[in-house]
This record gives structure tokens, C-alpha cells and sequence, in this order.
DNA sequence: CTCCTTGGTTGTGCATCACAACTGGTTGCG
DNA sequence: CGCAACCAGTTGTGATGCACAACCAAGGAG
């Protein structure tokens, strides 16, 4: 699947000089893998967008919702940092949470103009919903996998997903 | 990093009715998938946001590119349904890649109101050459791992987005 | 009291994309 | 031959999601 059209890879003219110390292997991996990688975001992206209107809880709202009941209670700039957004956005999407009663903000003691964020019991419940159904569908995709499988994919997607992350901070 | 929360992943209870026939460990691999899927597609989002403008092939027309040097030439519907989008979204990219000497009309000898669409010498190189940008970033963030995992994870990472294609053909 | 810092919100504009209506070439049937 | 159904592709329109920047409001230092 990967380099059946002649001059498209290109590995070594293209490829040659990324680093002198990795094989040919290496760099077939690597391609792979981002190719894989870009796959998967246009695939999801899809799913989303079929699922739009059903699910209760929108995507953002989701990430939202998820940070803080990982987490715990946070104030809004802490949260937009922690599901790399930009802060109006979160203060936007707070808002419409908050409206539909899923979202608390609680006045910080220490800080009077800061306001800390937490899910409400009904926030809590229509997320773990949310989970509970995303969660049905990654095991019916999953269905015919051995458990050993499914193990090692979260474990490594977790190392990777860790590693982009660090990367992010100090791109050097 | 899972479930350090209590009463948020609720597993048990709110989980419990998905299939009667897996384990709870079942479960929580299912949802750390999950988890992590969403921050993956969270941190390539916004690992984009911060590459757009530098890299001269947007994301979308990546994705053309891609197709096309994959299958080969393809008429403008074949293409979209490849990259699951829509036809009036690649029509208008098409143009776009088409004004910037990237991607070449050919007229279809079979039929002649259909466009047979293909990268140009120029497209070809810019690809590769954005390809190339990418499996270095790749290349960084996996230096440390050893070849097998990323191996692995390459593999594993292909077979989960097969199962997700394919699910999406056929959602029962 | 004043100025500066900091937390948060709103204004504005951009980018992406899908749905739907439309154009024009193609083929089949009378 | 000519009309009708059809199909490939394009354009109009609107929704969505997001970031940058300007803007208020609440501390805290002097």
C-alpha cells in the first residue's frame, strides 16, 4: 500500500538527507506512520461529522468536559492550556456549558475575579454517557482483536501521543 | 493518567450494559483508546495550527496529493469519495492545485465530460518534498524508540484505521 | 490613589466544509 | 434526428469552529 507508484516516495533523493544516522527501514516506518497518522484525523474527522446532532455532547464541549473531570476543577486559562486551545475559545464553550447546566463556575476563593470550573452532576452523568458510547464503538471496531493487541496499540498511542506533546512545548 | 478521578470513569455502572461478553479490563482498554484518540487528533490539530503557513501544502491539498500518487490518476468523484469528502470540497481544491501548476486535468478518452485528475511534475516534487517535512517530525519524535515498537505501532495504528474505514461503509 | 499586572470576555475575521441548486456533456429511446 | 433522463463537475449559500486582538474588571505594588 505504501510506495507502488514509481517516483512518488522518493526516499533517497527526498528522504537522504533527513538524518545520516537511520536506515532506509526507518524512514520507510516513519513515512508510514505519519501516513497512518494522517489517515486516522481524516477518518475521525468523518465520523464526527456523521455523528453530529446525535450525540448530546459536541466534540469541544467533550474535550472540555473530559480535562476537568481528569483533572479536577480548574480556572479557565489553566484549562485552555490544558487541551491546547485558545482561551476565548474555552470562555465561549464555558458559556454554552454552562447553560445547559453541565458546567459550574464557582467563585475562586483566593482569586475574586477568577472562576473555578467544574462539571455539575448532570454534567457528569451526560459525559460519562458520551464516554460510555464512544467507548461502545472503539470496542466494536476492536471486536475481533485479541486483547494483546488492543493492550499494546493504547500503550504505544499513549507514548506517542505523550512524545507530540513534549514536542510541542520546546519544538527545538 | 486514566482513572485517577473517582466517580468520573464510573466503569461499572454506566459501562456495564455494552457487551455482556467482555471483562472489565475490556472496558478499559477500550476507553483509554478512546481517550487517547481524541488527544491525538486534539495535538495534530493543533500541531497544524502551528505549521500552517510555513509549509507550503495546506492539509487538504496534502491530502489530494496523497491520493492521487497512491492510485493513480482518478476522476474528481473517484477522489472524493477516496478521501471521504465531499465532491464540491475537492472541486474546489482541484482548482486551487490546478492554478498553482501542482495537478493537471487530463480529459477522460472514455468519457469526455469527465476530468481525469493527476499531480504534475511540480506537484509531485512539492509532495514529496512536504512528505518529507513530515517524516522528519515523525523521525524526531520517535528517536528514542526502538525499532520494533514503532513498528508495531505503525501496524497496529494501520489495521485500527482499516477497521474504522471499513466500519464506516457499513455502520450496522 | 494610581499604575501595572492578570483573568476573562467579546469583536472580528478567516478557514474549512457540506448541502443543495445549477450547468453542460452523454446516452438511450421514440 | 431529437427529446428526455442522466451523470460529472461546479458554484451559491450557510454553518461551524477557531484564533488574534481589543477590551473590561479585579487584584496588588508603590
Amino acid at each position: 500500500m505504501a510506495d507502488t507508484v514509481p517516483g512518488t516516495r522518493a526516499s533517497a533523493p527526498v528522504l537522504g538527507d533527513l538524518s545520516p544516522d537511520c536506515t532506509a527501514d526507518d524512514l520507510a516506518t516513519a513515512d508510514d506512520l505519519g501516513l497512518q497518522l494522517v489517515r486516522l484525523v481524516r477518518l475521525t474527522h468523518h465520523a464526527k461529522q456523521q455523528f453530529t446532532g446525535q450525540d448530546p455532547v459536541e466534540r469541544a464541549n467533550y474535550a472540555l468536559l473530559a480535562a476537568l473531570t481528569h483533572t479536577g476543577p480548574l480556572r479557565a486559562n489553566a484549562l485552555a492550556e490544558a487541551i491546547h486551545a485558545d482561551p476565548s475559545t474555552v470562555s465561549r464553550q464555558v458559556s454554552h456549558l454552562v447553560g445547559l447546566g453541565w458546567l459550574e463556575r464557582r467563585a475562586d476563593p483566593t482569586d475574586g475575579r477568577a472562576c473555578v470550573l467544574a462539571p455539575t452532576a448532570e454534567g457528569h452523568r451526560v459525559f460519562a454517557a458520551a464516554r460510555a458510547h464512544r467507548t461502545r464503538l472503539v470496542l466494536t471496531l476492536l471486536r475481533d482483536w485479541p486483547e494483546t493487541d488492543r493492550r499494546t496499540l493504547v500503550h504505544l498511542l499513549t507514548r506517542f501521543n505523550a512524545e507530540l506533546e513534549s514536542y510541542q512545548g520546546e519544538p527545538e
